[in-house]
DNA sequence: GCATGATCATGC
DNA sequence: GCATGATCATGC
């Protein structure tokens, strides 16, 4: 635990270095630590000394020492903390410029493969702390967006056909012919004073090549923006001036129903109840979150947030385990773990979890409300079931697959619309259509801890 | 028509 | 009572 000004935070876990970042979301520097600023010296935070703000997040904010390792700023929770600019075009938050990633050492880059880079290592997992940009300002300037980023498993092709075409051009003794325009979402980009005083050697070829970092192009930081600027856009004036983050937003939009029956919230919103439907439950959600009935969830999609509504018994246990996608047996074969269609729209989540509990007459009260992302050992245990499966389905193996009663965590088991709904597959293969669960014994733990995952 | 989220039904 | 298989309701 790092105790700080504003409480503490464990520094081995994202999600609660995440949480004590929120603290920053529309307040600046110097709003929060005006005492402490005072007392340095003013060339910590001199406009043209860059770099100056990061640190000294991470010093004030953080009390935490920057370290100038390839490992990443929080070494335990493999989390990078980045503070990058803003500036507004068409009332809209745009990145100002690249998002510098690290240094290339040619020498270094040139005996890489993508997956084991120091680029990969370092980048996985990252902290964005957008702020407004202002001239000549350091202390003052405002966070925008907070904003716990991974790779997103689509765009790892991208990134690794952009890191191999810079990684082509340095094997070849070319990295003085290395130019921004070569890639699409990540950038050899220039660094360092410039000049002849800042050329430097490289491994396979006598011409001395310009100092140049691994960065994000400014519109692949845009992409990044855009599923969370979205969001916040769906949910509107509210939500900007309620200086909360997005998720304390969302879960005090339901504090003032807790308790209440689906019925009398489905009345106060107007809506027509009617107990054979199914989507009772997430249609009280959407109401509750200003979503209106006709699908605005999609901007909850681009930031990554799926809402779960999860009906409770009397006890407070779920009724049923928590079902997802359908599993793409061609498909699957074919994938790699980090780019899987189960990493990247199950794992790779953030959950909204809505819980209704059961009274003794059988009506559903609002009961729990909270995010959710799936812990590390978990995140491992997915991992293992993922590989299981795919391996059974390669071997055509249709009825082994985990059970709900080897207490695994996770199971497989139809989903299918009717027993005979069939797939076939490529080579002709039929079988029952399959899908992807989490055990209801694992969705009761994760209720009674109210999410926190340790 | 089908995928998905949610729930029901049956057998042990 | 639970594990497993099966089906329902809905939206796209």
């Amino acid at each position: 635990m790092k105790n700080c000004k504003f409480g503490q935070y464990d520094e081995t876990t994202k999600d609660s270095i995440y949480e004590y970042a929120q603290i920053l979301l529309n307040k600046s520097l110097i709003d929060l630590y005006f005492e402490e600023i005072g007392k340095l010296p003013p060339d910590f935070f001199n406009p043209r000394k860059k770099g100056s703000l990061g640190c000294l997040v991470e010093k004030l904010h953080f009390n935490y020492e920057p370290n100038e390792r390839p490992e990443p700023d929080f070494e335990v929770a493999k989390l990078e903390l980045k503070t990058t600019p803003l500036k507004v075009v068409d009332n809209k938050y745009v990145s100002k410029e690249r998002l510098v990633l690290g240094m290339i050492d040619y020498f270094e880059m040139d005996m890489e493969t993508f997956e084991q880079s120091k680029f990969l290592k370092k980048n996985a997992s990252l902290l964005l702390l957008f702020y407004l940009y202002e001239k000549n300002k350091v202390v003052e300037q405002v966070f925008k967006i907070i904003k716990l980023w991974e790779i997103p498993s689509k765009d790892i092709p991208v990134l690794k056909r952009d890191w191999e075409t810079i990684h082509q051009k340095i094997r070849e003794g070319k990295a003085h012919e290395l130019s921004g325009g070569d890639t699409f979402y990540l950038e050899a980009a220039r660094k360092g004073a410039g000049g002849v005083r800042d050329l430097r050697k490289q491994p396979q070829s006598d011409i001395k090549a310009n100092s140049r970092a691994l960065a994000f192009k400014s519109k692949y930081v845009n992409i990044i923006i855009g599923g969370e600027q979205g969001l916040q856009k769906a949910l509107g004036e509210d939500f900007s001036i309620s200086n909360l983050s997005i998720e304390e937003y969302l879960t005090s939009k339901f504090t003032p129903h807790l308790g209440k029956s689906i019925s009398d919230i489905m009345k106060e919103y107007h809506l027509e109840y009617s107990p054979k439907k199914k989507d009772l439950a997430a249609s009280v959600s959407k109401a509750i979150l200003g979503i209106k009935q006709d699908n605005k969830i999609e901007e909850f999609e681009k930031a990554n947030i799926k809402i779960k509504t999860i009906p409770l018994d009397m006890n407070g246990k779920p009724e049923e385990s928590m079902s997802f996608k359908q599993i793409d047996f061609d498909k699957i074969v074919e994938e790699k773990w980090l780019e899987s269609d189960f990493y990247n729209e199950v794992v790779n989540c953030k959950y909204l979890f809505v819980s209704f509990r059961k009274d003794s007459l059988g009506n559903k009260h609002l009961h729990k409300v909270f995010f959710w992302t799936m812990p590390k050992k978990m995140r491992q245990q997915a991992k293992a079931y993922w590989i299981d499966t795919k391996k059974k389905i390669c071997n055509r193996d249709f009825g082994y697959f985990w059970k709900i009663s080897d207490k695994k965590t996770f199971h497989v088991r139809p989903k299918a619309r009717v027993a005979s709904d069939t797939t076939t597959l490529h080579d002709g293969t039929i079988t029952k259509k399959m899908a992807y669960w989490i055990n209801q014994d694992v969705i009761y733990r994760i209720i009674n801890n109210n999410g926190k995952t340790n």
